[in-house]
DNA sequence: TCTGGGGTCCTAGGACCC
DNA sequence: TCTGGGGTCCTAGGACCC
């Protein structure tokens, strides 16, 4: 917790319906509903005219149906939020450098790091109305509501006391007293299952929290959760605002609108799915290891299946013969509701820290005298034909690692001699046995 | 009223190594 | 021969957030 009201929260006002409203004036002043419309959508966002009749993000779209069904059902139009988004977080980032964006519509601000010629609450509060002036000049009209305060905790809570186009500035020394009266769930992190936790031992109020020891928190919630409640309780916040967070999986996964039994079919999908991944990998340059499969039940029980390759991989066919792999140690045949890939342990592609620690002192392999340590991998040596143009690498590579359908190939690379370690499926048409006379590396 | 899609973080158990 | 503790990696599930 900082001396000074130093930490910023902004978050744009029912930011996808908004975005529909400013870009169609019909729909302004009428009720809005941005989500998924089909039988099993929900809602994404509701205006606040679509919330005047009890409409509410996660709410099922069918019941917000029901309870105003003269409002404008929209699916969301992503490229237009994420451009409206930019263009906020590019004036955020001219304010400070210290911007940590949250999601599309939210983000904070260290004004530690920004032009102010003090930091006290009227300064604060000066400079966070001319920011909510600004957001709407660059957004088309779109309001935020502001929180500023002396940590993450404070700034967050306090963008939410005064919504919609709110402001407030909580001054050092009072974040206690405001937050005593409070209910515990809206303490982030503190959902259903937590807040019902906390209500079998009599809490309801952060003040009833506070009267809890540490012991006794984290053997009910357990350790981390309970030990950064016993802290947030008493306002204790330390998170600094961090500004480049990177991305620890990539996923894609769909609901259907009724459910698949037909194994073809379902196999048929993940097959897409690893397809759009993988995509999403490469414009990211990224590959990953851990390759893991989501399947919800008819009964909407949840199942994960996950593994794990010798190597990185960014490529459809082997995320899919993976996939497909996995989806078989589920047992599929009440109907599949829902479906997903996923791939996390990501890696920057150029692999050469695992190479340098898993083989120290090895004979190089493109050596003349490799053919022992080609067998002791066993192996088989492969030649990729087609892999220099996808991925920067000669086109020679051994195999490292190999199961589930899937061959680790290490390739040498043209500027980096440690060589890039990529999985692949075993039947990758790329990828065939070695062999001098037909399949000399391309080398000029 | 039957419950999205994109993520993050945590927990717990087992394998394996030192 | 018996016992062990710590560290790391992997897997499955769950809570939570926007």
């Amino acid at each position: 917790m900082r001396a000074e009201p130093t930490i910023l929260h902004v978050d744009l006002d029912a930011f996808f319906a908004a975005v529909e409203q400013r870009d169609k004036p019909s729909l302004r002043g009428k009720p809005v509903v941005v989500g998924g419309v089909g039988g099993r959508g929900v809602v994404s966002t509701a205006s606040y005219e679509a919330r005047a009749f009890g409409v509410h993000s996660a709410m099922p779209t069918a019941e917000a149906r029901r309870r105003c069904p003269n409002a404008a059902f929209l699916t969301g139009r992503f490229h237009a939020y994420r451009e409206t988004s930019r263009a906020v977080m590019a004036l955020l980032r001219g304010i400070s450098p210290l911007v940590e964006p949250l999601s599309l519509d939210e983000a904070f601000v260290d004004l530690a790091e920004a032009d102010l010629p003090d930091h006290s609450v009227t300064a604060v509060s000066a400079f966070a109305r001319d920011l909510k002036a600004r957001v709407r000049e660059v957004t088309g009209g779109l309001t935020g509501s502001v929180g500023v305060g002396t940590s993450k905790f404070i700034a967050k809570i306090a963008s939410d006391l005064d919504k919609p186009d709110g402001l407030v500035v909580v001054a050092p020394g009072n974040e206690r007293d405001l937050l005593r009266p409070m209910q515990v769930t809206v303490i982030p992190g503190v959902g259903p299952a937590t807040a019902e936790s906390l209500r079998r031992i009599g809490v309801h109020t952060v003040a009833e929290l506070e009267q809890i020891s540490e012991d006794e928190l984290v053997r009910v919630v357990g350790r981390s959760h309970g030990r950064s409640l016993y802290l947030l309780a008493r306002a204790q916040d330390d998170r600094p605002v961090v500004a480049e967070r990177e991305a620890k999986s990539v996923s894609v996964e769909d609901t259907y609108d009724t459910d698949h039994v037909d194994r073809r079919l379902l196999a048929a999908l993940l097959d897409r799915q690893a397809g759009k991944v993988t995509e999403r990998l490469q414009k990211a340059r990224l590959s990953g290891r851990t390759v893991t499969v989501k399947v919800r039940l008819h009964d909407f029980s949840t199942h994960t299946r996950s593994a794990t390759l010798p190597g990185p991989t960014d490529d459809a066919r082997t995320v899919a013969r993976v996939a497909r792999s996995l989806l078989g140690d589920v047992d599929t045949s009440g109907g599949v509701r829902l479906l997903g890939v996923g791939v996390s342990g990501l890696a920057d592609w150029i692999q050469d820290d695992l190479f340098a620690d898993q083989e120290p002192d090895e004979t190089d392999p493109f050596d003349e005298e490799t053919e022992t340590v080609l067998a002791r991998l066993s192996h088989r040596r492969v030649w990729a034909p087609g892999m220099d143009v996808e991925h920067d690498v000669h086109g020679r590579g051994w195999v490292w690692g190999a199961g589930r359908g899937v061959v680790t190939v290490r390739f040498e690379t043209a500027d980096t001699p440690p060589g890039r370690v990529l999985s692949l499926a075993a039947d990758d048409p790329e990828l065939r046995p070695y062999s001098p006379q037909v399949s000399e590396p391309p080398e000029g």
